[in-house]
DNA sequence: GCAGCTAACTTAGCAAGCTAACTTAGCCAA
DNA sequence: TTGGCTAAGTTAGCTTGCTAAGTTAGCTGC
């Protein structure tokens, strides 16, 4: 079959995004993506959309619409930034702080047994995929893009 | 910032497929999703929709869309099985071959550039994602899924 | 005090995931 | 030969990525 890195990258996160997001909607009535977005939301601390949009690695438009139902849903405060300038300031609202809290641990938890049950040695694992990450960050920033 | 392993994997992998579309689109007039759907209809040898969604790590409606607009494009073939049943046999059309064929190494190598790049060692990081795919894969399927 | 610039965000429309529900084709048992 | 079963594929409708293009708010220089 020659799978090879990119598509077994791909296929593996497809895979572990997909079954999240099942395990969300089933029991905590959230999508894995707009988990997501409160996290770091809740992580960045006041931060702005345009921020947000790089910690994600999503586009400022799907950003914004993101925001969006969050706030409509009652889970994240959208407020003009009261420093000035064209930016949102953003913030969970209570029931977005009880909805992350309620969920935290558990997917490291679950994935932390699928890696262990792998025999693939976790700490590793996880430093060599943050180090891919910050190094496709800088060459892409190198890139001018 | 504390990023977990999910979330990297995540946003490491969404990164990588964005910017190979964009090459993709850019250079070869084709998306990645259809690039990579080509490649393992290639690599498969005649195999039915099923079975493509299954090594795509995607639902069968995806793949019948997406066959649905290869087979317009006339990059892909696919006919009813001659053996029976509600199945499609699909194959490369001599078009399609041609395009797989003048993509195919291109991105492995720009990869492992950018692994190279980060002193990851690939062969082993390779080698982990894989074993992390099969034991996932295996983990559904005995949870009954 | 207004012209132009930059940063941040939004709108519009497309692509391609997903789930739920339905259809189609063959098989098998009564 | 029909009624149900299973496997494979499709349809419908939603979500959430994307790009391209437009808007808004403040800043800067003349």
């Amino acid at each position: 079959m020659e799978r090879n890195l990119s598509l077994n990258l791909h296929v593996l996160t497809a895979r572990l995004d997909r079954a999240a997001d099942r395990i969300l909607r089933a029991e905590h009535d959230i999508s894995y993506s707009r988990f997501l977005a409160l996290t770091l939301v809740g992580e960045l601390e006041a931060s702005t959309q345009r921020t947000l949009a790089e910690y994600l690695g999503v586009t400022e438009p799907s950003v914004s619409r993101m925001t969006g139902v969050l706030a409509a849903d009652g889970l994240l405060d959208v407020q003009p930034d009261p420093a000035g300038g064209n930016r949102r300031r953003l913030s969970l609202t209570d029931e977005g702080k009880r909805r992350v809290a309620s969920i935290r641990q558990e997917f490291e938890d679950r994935l932390a047994a699928v890696v262990a049950a792998s025999g693939v040695p976790y700490a590793e694992y996880a430093e060599h995929t943050a180090r891919l990450l910050t190094t496709f960050d800088r060459l892409e920033r190198e890139a001018g893009k």
